[in-house]
DNA sequence: ATTGACCTTCACGTAACGTAAAGGTGTAGC
DNA sequence: GCTACACCTTTACGTTACGTGAAGGTCAAT
């Protein structure tokens, strides 16, 4: 039985992409090319390609792969298993992300201590020594205690009561806007206060405030979808709103 | 305080190079580009970059920090919350791979039923149903079911004699080529014996055999270093020893 | 002869940089 | 003033395993 790239793709359940990919790294080559340059596979083309896709469900690299297809002494347990020790790693640093991950979200949402002030240092010191005992000696010895130090300070700088101040004002001007959203009018006093609030609320993370900056912000909530979707959440057009709005603003103010 | 690219850099802990890029892709511009191009970044860019790599410890990409960065709303958990989903679905996926992988290389190495053949072929039966039931059905549904079946059917034909019958000349194959080794003499008797027996073992596998294929292999056995190290585990040298013979019992057959 | 389903070879895009290469800048020592 | 030498710049290829066109040739049927 012969096939055609198609033909073996429909049959092994991969693109025709593929095969000629895999040609060409050298891992499956065709057993014949005809007069017309087309690639014709025979049954030990099926074979090895069943091979390799038995290897690569397993998650194993391209590379591998072609040393173990290429000479079978490659085909035993040795590959799987320094394969399996680098799956096994990999799976040890997803752990530790997603429990610091985890931490930080508990962190921000404030679910465990967020009205506890004292509590809440206490979490956020826990998380510092938590991740310092994972992985701060290897961060240490690599780049010195200063940059450890400084991002953990800057951590601990992020107190509660700027966290509670920024939500507050964001609380604010997200309904400011869906007042003013409903006025249909972008340059009117509450789009406007909306969009100095806006402001404000930058002012909070960004240290220097700049009209283009603020524009080119407002600008991409209407571009990146992303954005977009955020803020039509609750109202559709708010986006688009809270653009024209903060355009408004920022062409008035000099 | 002012820094160019390397001091920010030794601050941060990252590459010039990693610094360069962030401009690149507009996730962190330095304040200013002085008279002679070089970039310069103040302390408003340090605290952002501390923000980026906070981030980036936790495993987000930096299409995502850009949002977060670029604008605050989105420093919140909602980022993060699904950052976690997107990992906890990650390790489910390495935990079947490890699954899968470590049942393979139990098969292989034939740790629990090696040597009880109706065992062998029930531990094989519980792999495929094992797949089945995790993502078998994702995989009848694309693929249709003769995909499957004769791959399921593959796994099953490479009996217990095969595999055994494969390992003895291996092993056959292995202490002859250490015998000849001693030798020193790669054209001598013991030497092209072990030659021979490498093509059977290869026949073993290849479904068809030529004597280019056999030569280029014992080539790669050298070239390569990871086979090499394979073949010079015992016995250093013992690849390029391997290589000779088989050139020399490959240009003698024709 | 034309359609439509195949096939071919480029070649760019993906994530997050590492690693040269080729060339300009700044400053210290002679 | 000249030369080292450490710094800076941009350009661009390599990494993994292909997806996705683009441009153009082939094959069988109408």
């Amino acid at each position: 039985m012969e096939y055609t790239v198609q033909k073996l793709g429909r049959l092994a359940g991969v693109s025709t992409r593929t095969l000629r990919f895999y040609d060409e790294i050298g891992i499956l080559k065709p057993a014949r090319i005809n007069s017309s340059g087309y690639r014709i596979y025979g049954q030990k083309e099926v074979d090895r390609l069943q091979q390799i896709l038995f290897y690569r469900e397993l998650g194993v690299s391209l590379d591998r792969i072609k040393q173990i297809v290429t000479d079978p002494s490659f085909n035993g347990a040795d590959a799987l298993k320094e394969h399996r020790e680098q799956l096994l790693d990999k799976r040890k640093q997803l752990d530790l992300l997603i429990s610091n991950v985890e931490k930080t979200i508990a962190l921000y949402e404030g679910r465990i201590t967020m009205t506890d002030k004292e509590k809440f240092e206490g979490f956020k010191q826990k998380l510092m020594e938590d991740n310092e005992n994972k992985y701060g000696k290897e961060i240490r010895e690599k780049y010195g205690d200063d940059v450890v130090d400084k991002s953990n300070e800057k951590l601990m700088n992020m107190t509660q009561e700027q966290h509670e101040a920024a939500a507050r004002l964001v609380a604010e001007m997200t309904s400011t806007l869906a007042e003013a959203f409903k006025t249909g009018d972008p340059a009117g006093e509450l789009a406007q206060k909306a969009a100095e609030l806006h402001k404000q609320w930058l002012m909070f993370y960004w240290s220097e405030y700049s009209k283009e900056g603020h524009a080119g912000l407002a600008q991409m909530y209407v571009d990146d979808e992303r954005f977009t979707a955020h803020y039509d959440a609750e109202q559709p057009g708010t986006a688009a709103f809270l653009r024209d709005a903060i355009h408004i603003y920022t062409s008035m103010k000099k």
